[in-house]
DNA sequence: TGTTGCAGAGTGAGCGTTCACATAGACGAT
DNA sequence: ATCGTCTATGTGAACGCTCACTCTGCAACA
């Protein structure tokens, strides 16, 4: 019984067929459940591999049915809680359909890095390629190269350029929105907005809902303040924030910036909600147990993730169903953000220079 | 000149050894930059390969080389700063390597899902496999998979079971020491620890770390307060730790964690770090910008992942060199940490009740 | 002038699958 | 008895490479 099962070298499907007395199509057939085999010939062979511990070449597979069941994955940027997130749950995806994902992640997001990394997933003959990157130029980059094989896009900006690019996102403008009107709710007036990097597609469309929040109530509406989605350039625009005494709430782009604003902010003297109102967005797991807990917007990531892998299967099965879902942000109120101070006039007189 | 480069299906070797008025052997040459080749002839392949968009396939070569040029990469657990640097890192020397890097993560880890993300990974014919997972059961069960190709693990327990299995980390244990002397020497003496999750290799020997610390210096050691990574966690540690008048200081095995122990401290009145020191560990890039900036040890996660791939590359090489290096922590001082209050014994009684 | 050596090619087999097709037997309808 | 039909199985080619050879001509040497 006890086979010479050193390391003989891995069996083929000829050595399954030998062993189970049947022709290699056969074990062709049963390896792929097709039908027309009988039920006690399918036993014999599922005995046979796994005696040999037999394991189809994929690489043999691949080179005839010229599909490689692979699938390439990009994402740009320092590592995100938000990508991280979406990437995860996407390959989870993936590995539960069988599909293996390659996985091409990068700092930098340049051009040629990028198309180094395109290129090298091509090389490999990916079925489709996902990108998971808020730059735009990078989208820009990507969709100027001939891909010959579908691209899926979770990216918020809806800027289809070539036929075979599927997208997948939330809607960035409402979730912002929602975060603006919050604090108008509260009785906001002078709401300022510190934005994410320049050239990321989320960054764009959150400020434009800020924009079109406060046209909407009737506010006043000063330049956002640039930021890069790094807590420091939260941080920077904290200490600015500081001296601005007309305003008293600030909507960031992001939760990482948001926690920076509110150090800013504290580290001159500022109270949050107290005296200034601090919103994020992105709900990071930190965002509650920061002091005080930060009001923001939830993204459901998991959930995004799986999404863009449905869109993909969907692609490659030609159902050209690929609606482009915008899944739906929700506010969550926690202690970062209250009503402003009931005597904003005074409040305004005593606190009119610069902190510090 | 104008080809009809219409869909007609990709190039193959023999096409464009046809077009350079060669034999497909002289192709292979050029594309494996093998020599004998005269300069001439490399030119007109060279020129017929860019004319057909020729792209050699990975299956057809993998086939004959038995060589896939594909790593596995296994992650478990939620996103997290230290194992998506560590990921992105790895990804981007084995892309710069010509390497493809073929990723199944995933949050729960448990023995199932575990396996057949193995399997998977198997079953595409990677040439290695790296699993960055701080679980100790989750490494368990990938050594005790007849896995055929070599293992690596970013981990910090040198608990090679099989032969085949290399390692690469930080020294955890000397990082947690650093930081516990790091409150020594400002005056602390009762020092508690809130630990990471149960079953976590770098939890152990970060609270390895701190307890030696305590016992170098002769001083109290209590339990460890049992964490599971999340803030929500610390926080939950930092409300009960409130009421525990004797302790000046906090030692807390994750920067995450011990933000939320920040807020649970300080939900209760307690200030950081006039009545109470904290700690952290990671460094995450949020560290600086809370309120108070945390003091924590730096990991250098990027150092990590390319040292993990060059370990994969020179396993692969069969230089066995292999040696298990523990690269070092860093202290980093910031405001969450200070001088114990100078009058403890007053301080002691008058907080001595639960606060609430 | 013949022999050797080597650079610069080419030839054909083989890797491990799936696909299209061929074949054998069983069964019911004519 | 004969034919078709369906099920279960087998046969051989093709996929696109690399590997191990073979072949050709030219330079160098005795």
């Amino acid at each position: 019984m006890t086979q010479h099962d050193k390391q003989a070298k891995a069996a083929n499907i000829f050595d399954v067929a030998r062993l189970a007395g049947v022709s290699h199509q056969t074990v062709s057939r049963v390896i792929n459940d097709l039908p027309n085999v009988r039920p006690a010939t399918r036993d014999r062979v599922v005995k046979a591999i796994a005696q040999l511990r037999y394991v189809p070449s994929p690489a043999a597979r691949a080179l005839v049915t010229k599909r490689s069941r692979v699938l390439g994955l990009v994402s740009t940027g320092v590592p995100s809680f938000s990508v991280s997130t979406t990437a995860v749950h996407f390959t989870t995806a993936a590995r539960e359909a069988r599909y293996a994902v390659s996985a091409s992640s990068m700092v930098s997001g340049d051009a040629t890095s990028l198309r180094a990394a395109i290129e090298l997933l091509l090389g490999q003959k990916v079925e489709a390629i996902v990108v998971i990157s808020d730059e735009r130029e990078a989208l820009e980059v990507i969709q100027n190269i001939e891909l010959g094989v579908p691209l899926v896009a979770v990216a918020s900006e809806l800027a289809a350029v070539r036929e075979d690019t599927h997208q997948v996102a939330f809607d960035q403008f409402q979730g912002a929105s929602l975060a603006v009107e919050h604090l108008i709710e509260l009785g906001h007036r002078e709401i300022r907005h510190v934005s994410g990097a320049v050239g990321s597609m989320n960054a764009g469309e959150r400020e434009r809902g800020w924009r079109a929040a406060l046209a909407d109530a009737k506010l006043p509406i000063v330049p956002a303040l640039a930021g890069d989605w790094s807590p420091a350039s939260g941080y920077e625009h904290g200490l600015s924030l500081a001296g601005d005494s007309t305003m008293t709430a600030v909507f960031v782009a992001s939760d990482e910036m948001a926690l920076g604003v509110m150090h800013g902010l504290q580290s001159q003297g500022r109270r949050v909600p107290e005296d200034v109102s601090v919103m994020g967005f992105d709900d990071i797991p930190l965002a509650a147990y920061v002091t005080p807990p930060l009001s923001t917007v939830r993204l459901d990531f998991a959930t995004l993730g799986r999404d863009a892998f449905s869109l993909l299967l969907s692609v490659l099965q030609d159902e050209d169903a690929a609606d482009p879902t915008r899944r739906m942000p929700a506010l969550i109120r926690r202690a970062s953000t209250a009503p402003p101070a009931g005597i904003p006039v005074t409040q305004r007189h005593t606190s009119t220079g610069r902190l510090r």
